[in-house]
RNA sequence: GGUGUCAUAGCUCAGUUGGUAGAGCAAAGGACUGAAAAUCCUUGUGUCCCUGGUUCGAUUCCCGGUGACACCA
């Protein structure tokens, strides 16, 4: 009996929710979300969650699951995602539904993630905190002499790239660069990647208006409720960083707006980055 | 109606003492091994409003138009 996972991936506003339900009705199978943002549980309006109505429809995994304290990661996914499926197929599933648009969340489960420590929380805020103080330069020093091989592969113009990097040399006494071991693990299923995609104007138009659909159905007071968790990673989201500033008062609300739907395309954008070199996407033009 | 100011990239504007121009934003492209909706890197698009004049050469100076804004009637 054949194992498969079906993973409908593509930028945000392309229209995954409805197309992966339509998928997972069709195969009797849960949707097993794959979204770094709509894992939060108090996290709602602004990240687009499936409505009430989607949700009676399929079972769904990885939605509004973890509250906002905790930092979720790509290879805390990697694991429970691995662990669920792992259940389902032993439950009897041979086709399994995922859909999302974290492609790094995505690489985790499909190719799997090597094993470097998890963050150090302790150790990451103070070297972040240096990065603030000193810069980049300061840290890049650091690295050049712990991992001299680290220093002349990763970007090093990138500060959160070089504090990781960092943090990782300094909690294992080991060169980060040796964790990394570039193969691809085996999973005991075959993967089907289906790629939603749109024309640019068409997608940049969706995400204009679900911004503003999103305003209408209560952004600014869910922003409100979360000013307590601003400084959270998690809280590190487009939607929300530009409502605080609203409630700060350092932006209009008009403002506010037009900058959610502009960082929102960007992050369009990105996505699509990510999925252009990977030949495994079969990708379907919607209208 | 009169006077004045302005007209340069998709937008806001800078600039060229006359040798066809550059910032920010928007936009486009890229990277990515536990913050990934994060973070980082790269790229410059033009009848310089339109006629005509002066000049070797006008986006720049001059005349006239057109449009916008302001003030005065």
């Amino acid at each position: 009996m054949d194992r498969r996972l079906i993973i409908v991936l593509g930028p945000t506003a392309s229209g995954k929710t409805d197309y992966s339900i339509d998928l997972a009705l069709k195969y009797g199978s849960p949707v097993i979300s794959c979204d770094s943002r709509q894992i939060y549980r108090e996290m709602n309006i602004g990240t687009a969650v499936p409505s009430a109505s989607q949700l009676a429809a399929v079972k769904h995994y990885f939605i509004r699951t973890h509250p906002v304290t905790e930092l979720y990661t790509a290879g805390k996914y990697e694991i429970e995602a691995l662990d669920l499926m792992e259940r389902l197929f032993n439950e009897g599933h041979e086709t399994l539904v995922m859909a999302g648009g974290s492609g790094f969340y995505i690489d985790a489960v499909c190719k799997g993630l090597d094993d470097f420590p998890p963050a150090d929380e302790q150790l990451r805020a103070e070297l972040t905190e240096r990065l603030r103080q000193e810069g980049v330069e300061s840290l890049r020093l650091d690295l050049k002499r712990l991992d001299p091989e680290s220093y002349a592969t990763i970007d090093i113009a990138n500060g959160q790239r070089v504090v990781r990097a960092l943090e990782v040399c300094i909690m294992t006494g080991r060169k980060f660069s040796s964790f990394k071991t570039s193969t691809v693990k085996k999973r005991d299923f075959t993967i089907e990647k289906i790629g939603l995609s749109r024309p640019r104007d068409v997608l940049y138009d969706r995400i204009n208006r679900r911004v503003l659909q999103m305003i209408d159905d209560g952004l600014v007071e869910e922003a409100r409720s979360l000013l307590p968790f601003r400084s959270l990673p998690a809280l590190q989201t487009v939607g929300y960083r530009e409502m605080f500033a609203y409630l700060d008062g350092t932006a209009s609300l008009d403002r506010a707006i037009e900058l959610i739907q502009r960082n929102t395309r960007h992050y369009a954008k990105r996505q699509m980055t990510w999925w252009g070199r990977d030949r495994d996407i079969r990708w379907i033009e919607m209208r």
